[in-house]
DNA sequence: CGACGAATGGGGAGCGCCACCCATTTCGAG
DNA sequence: CTCGAAATGGGTGGCGCTCCCCATTCGTCG
């Protein structure tokens, strides 16, 4: 009996995925959870065997409840569910500790699947059309290549979420207590980094990482 | 028997969506749809009684698929799903002839009772937690009063689209031929008919709105 | 017809953003 | 211990964005 943890933001979603995780016999989610805090909160409350948590959700990310997750003791297996097909995701999500990344685009089948592949302890899974960025990635990983590490240092990361929901760069300064050229010197290398020119850019970006809501 | 057609880019979602519908033994999904332009087709080829439809959808959102629909000699009822409490949604749902509007956050029950008051012929539904803007407005409804239409121009709308996506003015003038001053005039207002400040809002507002994806 | 909104265009002021240059401190990995 | 990366801070210049002012030409609706 696999014991699962189902995590997303919108209660319709969360009653339609335990509906069908719960069409098999072997599968029960005993703990649903609105935001990645609810989430890491439950599992202090259950014996969960596989985390399912949404990308996209208020208050914590599902990435940033990955990355607590995964410092507990005995962490469940942590399943993602993401709404796009977005290579920035799926290589945080894999940082996270995440063992699957599972578009909501795909059947139920391929949920079905991913949910038993990542409890017989297979690698890394990715069911359904994967893009093609993703499985250089994944292919390089199997041949052991190292990959650049292009993603964000945690502060890029704070001052980009601060960006993208329209903050200057001055009331940055304020929050963070840090002088107004340094906010600007990290927006620079955040810009450098993502290859982008300006803010609209970062917004969408910052949604697709989840760090905002739309 | 009500027939139903279900739009939702999400396999997953319209999966689960269906599951909890086909609990009723009175509701019937008979035809499904990844996009609002598929919406419309399945429509030439099925009887249907009432559409749910996704608001967030490429190809076609839900809305303009909404305003597609409501030119049909016999339209069905129209239940739009949103991801998120925006009233800008919401105006547009209502105007696009709409007969509800349900939020992915509500519970299960809710959405069967939505679907059931709309079935009925009952007046714009929109159950569970309604914003204080929405309330409002449904109540000046009811009481007579007419509202003013805060809703974009079509040019308003083109501008938006290409502002969101990071072009500069200069760029759009030049997309658009026109000047580089009317751009900026319609920057203006569109600033000022939303009430935002700066590029980043008007980025967040076009992906709730489906005009660019994130 | 007259009024109003939509679309078009112009000038100017102020500030925020972005790109380029420079630096120091701290901390962890090799 | 040394080297690099991360975080901190400074200066300067150009251009984009936003907010004021002004205008004309169309439609449409009462």
């Amino acid at each position: 009996m696999i014991r699962i943890l189902l995590a997303d933001d919108h209660a319709l979603v969360r009653r339609g995925v335990r509906l069908i995780l719960e069409q098999e016999p072997d599968l029960c989610v005993v703990a649903e959870a609105a935001d990645g805090a609810e989430a890491v909160a439950a599992l202090r409350a259950h014996q969960v065997d596989l985390a399912i948590l949404d990308i996209a959700m208020p208050v914590m990310t599902g990435l940033q409840a990955a990355r607590e997750i995964a410092r507990h003791r005995e962490p469940p297996r942590v399943l993602m569910l993401s709404m796009h097909d977005n290579e920035q995701y799926f290589f945080q999500a894999l940082k996270a500790g995440a063992s699957g990344y599972v578009l909501k685009s795909v059947a139920d089948e391929d949920l079905l699947d991913a949910v038993r592949a990542t409890m017989r302890g297979d690698a890394f899974v990715y069911p359904g059309a994967m893009g093609s960025l993703a499985r250089d990635y994944l292919d390089r990983l199997r041949r052991g290549e190292r990959v650049p590490d292009t993603v964000l240092t945690s502060r890029e990361d704070q001052v980009l979420k601060l960006v993208a929901e329209g903050r200057t760069s001055k009331e940055i300064a304020e929050d963070l207590t840090i002088s107004l050229r340094t906010v600007e010197r990290h927006r620079e290398n955040i810009l450098a980094k993502l290859g982008m020119r300006d803010r609209t850019q970062l917004t969408r970006y910052a949604i697709r990482a989840g760090l905002i809501e739309p």
